[in-house]
DNA sequence: GCCGTTTTCGGCCCGACTGTTTTCAGTCG
């Protein structure tokens, strides 16, 4: 069983307890369901060398549990509690504005089971006559309802970014605003996003908030206060914003920058100092004087630990290290060489090859790798050996004619379903390295997908394993894949995982990034760019990398040109 | 149910906003 199964048996727990009104349990299922989720090992492994209690949040109660889940598949305790409640009571709770308490209510008052039945009480009016409901409750409710039909799921960072920055600027540009910053898991660079957050500093927070609901993007008003506002934007994606005195803007970005967990954990260590912290700043509990407010480093800093960049803030264990003073010096966009993986016109990309290396060259980089998908991927109008060859002489004259730029000529090789790869090794070998890619039958068994997968690693002139889970976000789940085997044929074969930075894919994801850092197997970036503009995505991934903890040493392409070479001849 | 350089028992982050309230409960982040 996956650790996210296990996970996910201890978050339903949760939800039914925090549904039938349990105090403090809930969260502490939480806590111990999100370290499972997250820890580098299969928790099965763990388990073999490790007793389940050393998980940080698992004590005697869940670590019985937990044996249960992996011995039996299920657990008796959450089939119990199941059959005290209907099944569709836990979906009331996703639809906004409706927390435990009402979804408890509307269940016991109304016999209300699941959605259908919540949307028919609130059409018939019955919700109104509720204690404690009225009008503006129950048209409420119905507006959380559609809400919740019409959001198809999280926001892609790719898209969101572009969008909160959009926001930012049109609110930056009134002059009341005297400090402005994106905030939440936006500026955390989360490869989705639930809603976007700004943060403002201004004295005058009226003027600050008629501009933001303005912005002709705006949609509808969702909340309007003097501090903090929401409004949902034409493309359905809501956007709150706050608004504080420029001398608690540090103390407010902190706050709502999060993530909640590693606020959470900041809070107890300032309550163990004796400060109380919040938005408006570290104050001390006796007597309430400000210890610091005015910017993050300040808070950090009085609070005994260095600042880290938003990226990590996620409790992970970067407060720890900040702490000690050992904060990794994470991986940044100048550190990186060159793209890795990009398309030409030859296959299913937009540009020439040579418009390809003259952007690249544009950004600075010293290398760019075009790596044309391979000829058994008609749909992409994949290569045969002939037309790979001409690209090969069309690269080297690019290199000529555009000069200051070296044009790595590469494919994306096709992983076929018995994990042979898509060229014979005589054409693979004329090649400047080789990536290799599944995007055919992705419904086979774990087993075979492995096996697959690790054959086409054992293959000398695979380099890279590209989007090594094959998922789409929002679409398509990873598929079935024993990551830890092929994490350990990559150290063992020198095999770099890519870390594709194209938003739907994101693949690694931040956490398998992490594991792969933890291995000492290396993370090559790539955008997997169709076009000149889809370079760009590489700001992205360099902000996946970091949430992954990543130094610029641990990525194959922030080494410059020779190193590079050099790398790749000892390999191949 | 978990946890501990203030605790092995008694805590468990904290504040804004909304609606239905005469002083607060629920939700959200």
């Amino acid at each position: 069983m996956r650790n996210a199964e296990v996970a996910q048996i201890l978050y339903e727990i949760a939800d039914l307890l925090e549904l039938q009104g349990v105090e403090f349990k809930p969260n502490a299922y939480r806590k111990a369901a999100r370290n499972i989720e997250e820890m580098a090992q299969e928790i099965e492994e763990y388990r073999k060398v490790r007793d389940l209690k050393d998980i940080p949040g698992v004590g005697e109660a869940i670590a019985k549990k937990v044996e249960e889940i992996l011995k039996t598949g299920r657990l008796a305790y959450l089939d119990d509690l199941k059959a005290e409640l209907p099944a569709g009571l836990l979906q009331l709770m996703d639809v906004p504005e409706i927390g435990p308490r009402t979804a408890m209510h509307l269940y016991k008052e109304l016999h209300v089971t699941n959605l259908h039945e919540l949307k028919a009480a609130a059409q018939e009016h019955r919700i109104r006559e509720l204690k404690g409901f009225g009008e503006r409750s129950e048209e409420r409710i119905l507006n959380g309802i559609r809400v919740w039909e019409m959001r198809s799921g999280r926001m892609l960072l790719g898209y969101a970014y572009p969008a909160g920055q959009r926001v930012e600027q049109y609110v930056a540009r009134t002059a009341q605003v005297k400090l402005i910053s994106l905030a939440g898991s936006l500026r955390r660079m989360k490869e989705t996003i639930g809603d976007i957050d700004i943060l403002a500093g201004s004295t005058e927070p009226e003027r600050v908030m008629e501009a933001f609901a303005s912005n002709p993007e705006v949609m509808e008003s969702i909340v309007r206060g003097p501090t903090k506002s929401s409004v949902r934007l034409k493309d359905g994606v809501q956007v709150d914003l706050r608004v504080v005195k420029e001398d608690e803007f540090g103390a407010a970005l902190q706050y709502f920058t999060g993530s909640k967990e590693h606020n959470v954990e900041l809070r107890s260590i300032a309550s163990e100092k004796g400060y109380k912290l919040n938005e408006y700043g570290l104050f001390r509990k006796e007597g309430g004087e400000v210890v610091a407010s005015r910017t993050e480093e300040d808070i950090y800093g009085a609070l005994g630990m260095e600042i880290m960049p938003p990226e990590m803030r996620e409790g992970r264990g970067e407060i720890r290290a900040a702490q000690l003073g050992k904060l990794p010096q994470l991986v940044e966009l100048k550190d990186v060489k060159g793209d890795l993986h990009t398309h030409s016109l030859a296959s299913d990309g937009a540009a020439t090859i040579e418009e390809m290396a003259g952007a690249a060259q544009g950004k600075g980089y010293e290398y760019i790798g075009i790596s044309d998908h391979s000829e058994s991927l008609k749909v992409a109008n994949g290569l045969s050996p002939q037309r790979l060859r001409s690209n090969m002489e069309i690269a080297r004259s690019v290199e000529e004619r555009v000069g200051g730029i070296k044009v790595l000529v590469e494919a994306e090789v096709e992983i076929l379903e018995d994990g042979r790869l898509d060229y014979p090794d005589e054409v693979l070998r004329e090649l400047d390295y080789v990536i290799g890619a599944v995007h055919t039958k992705f419904n086979q068994g774990e087993g075979e997908m492995t096996e697959r997968v690790l054959r086409a690693m054992g293959n000398e002139y695979l380099t890279i394993l590209a989007h090594p889970t094959g998922r789409v976000l929002e679409q398509r789940e990873p598929y079935r894949l024993d990551l830890d085997r092929v994490m350990d044929a990559a150290r063992e074969h020198q095999v770099c995982l890519e870390l594709n930075s194209y938003p739907e894919r994101m693949d690694l994801s931040d956490l398998n990034c992490m594991r792969a850092r933890e291995r000492g197997v290396k993370v090559a970036l790539g955008t997997g760019a169709h076009s000149i503009a889809q370079l760009d995505y590489m700001f992205y991934g360099v902000a996946t990398a970091r949430r992954a903890w990543l130094e610029s040493g641990d990525v194959l392409n922030t080494m410059s040109l020779d190193r590079l070479v050099e790398f790749l001849a000892k390999r191949g």
